[in-house]
DNA sequence: CGGATTTGACCCGCGC
DNA sequence: GCGCGGGTCAAATCCG
C-alpha cells in the first residue's frame, strides 16, 4: 500500500497533527480497505489551510467539475501537509488532502462560546464511489443534523463521534454531479483509539503491523 | 425503555 | 442592516 499519511509516526518535524498519539487521519489502520469498505476508492482531496486560503472550495471544485485529477494535483504539488508530497498519492488519480485546521471560520459551541474550527485539529475530505453513504469506518457515529445543500439536490448529513469527548465531526454529502460518489468530510483527530482497532489488536492472529 | 435518528428552529458569519 | 447559507441544537419520533 502507498504510504498513508495516517500512522502516527510521521518524522516530518512539520507534522501538522497537533496529536501525534493518534492517527493521522481518522482511518483506523485496515489492512485491505477493499474489503473493509463496501466502496470504491475513487478521490482523495487535500485541505491545506495554511498554504492555501480558498483551501473550502476544494471539495467543491472537485465535486463540481468532474477531472479528479486536478485535486491529485493540488496535493502533490502544494505539498501543505507532507514537504515530501509523497505520502499524498495513494493511486492514480487519487490523493489525500489533510489540513492542520487553520481556518478562522469561529463555530459555536453548546455553551455559547466560540471555537476556531481550526481547533478542530486536521480536515480530511476524500470523494468515493458508493452507494451507501453510511460507511463503517471502525468509528461510532451519531447523527446530529441534516441540511440541504445550495446548488445540491443532496443533502448533506453531519455526524459527531459518539465516544465521550471525542469532539470529531464529519460531514457526508453525495457529489452533486455524480451521485454515485459520497463526499466525505471529517473534521478533527479522535482522541481514543477505533473500536475496530481495539478489536483488531486483540486477534490473535494479528499483531500491529500492518501487512505489504 | 433507552439510545439513535429526524427535522424544524435557531445561531452565526459573510457578502452585498 | 439585511438576507443567505452553513452548522448546530433539541424536542419529537423511531426502533431494537
Amino acid at each position: 500500500m502507498a504510504s498513508f499519511p495516517y500512522e502516527d509516526s510521521n518524522p516530518n518535524p512539520n507534522n501538522l497533527n497537533p496529536n501525534p498519539n493518534h492517527y493521522y487521519t481518522p482511518f483506523p489502520p485496515i489492512l485491505d480497505p477493499a474489503s473493509f469498505f463496501d466502496f470504491e476508492l475513487s478521490d482523495f482531496l487535500l485541505f491545506d489551510d495554511n498554504n492555501n486560503n480558498n483551501n473550502n472550495n476544494i471539495v467543491d471544485q472537485a465535486a463540481s467539475s468532474s477531472p479528479s485529477m486536478t485535486s491529485s494535483e493540488k496535493i502533490t504539488g502544494g505539498g501543505g501537509v507532507d514537504s515530501s508530497g509523497s505520502s499524498t498519492v495513494i493511486d492514480t488519480g487519487s490523493s489525500i488532502v489533510v489540513s492542520s485546521g487553520a481556518s478562522t471560520t469561529s463555530i459555536r459551541s453548546k455553551n455559547g462560546e466560540k471555537k476556531r474550527k481550526g481547533e478542530m485539529g486536521c480536515r480530511v475530505a476524500f470523494r468515493t464511489k458508493s452507494e451507501q453513504e453510511i460507511m463503517d469506518d471502525g468509528y461510532k457515529w451519531r447523527k446530529y443534523g441534516k441540511k440541504s445543500v445550495k446548488n445540491s439536490p443532496n443533502p448533506r448529513n453531519y455526524y459527531k463521534c459518539s465516544s465521550e469527548g471525542c469532539n470529531v465531526k464529519k460531514k457526508v454529502e453525495r457529489d452533486r454531479e455524480d451521485a454515485n460518489y459520497v463526499i466525505t468530510t471529517y473534521e478533527g483527530i479522535h482522541n481514543h483509539e477505533s473500536p475496530f482497532v481495539v478489536y483488531y489488536n486483540q486477534l490473535p492472529s494479528f499483531t500491529t503491523s500492518a501487512p505489504t
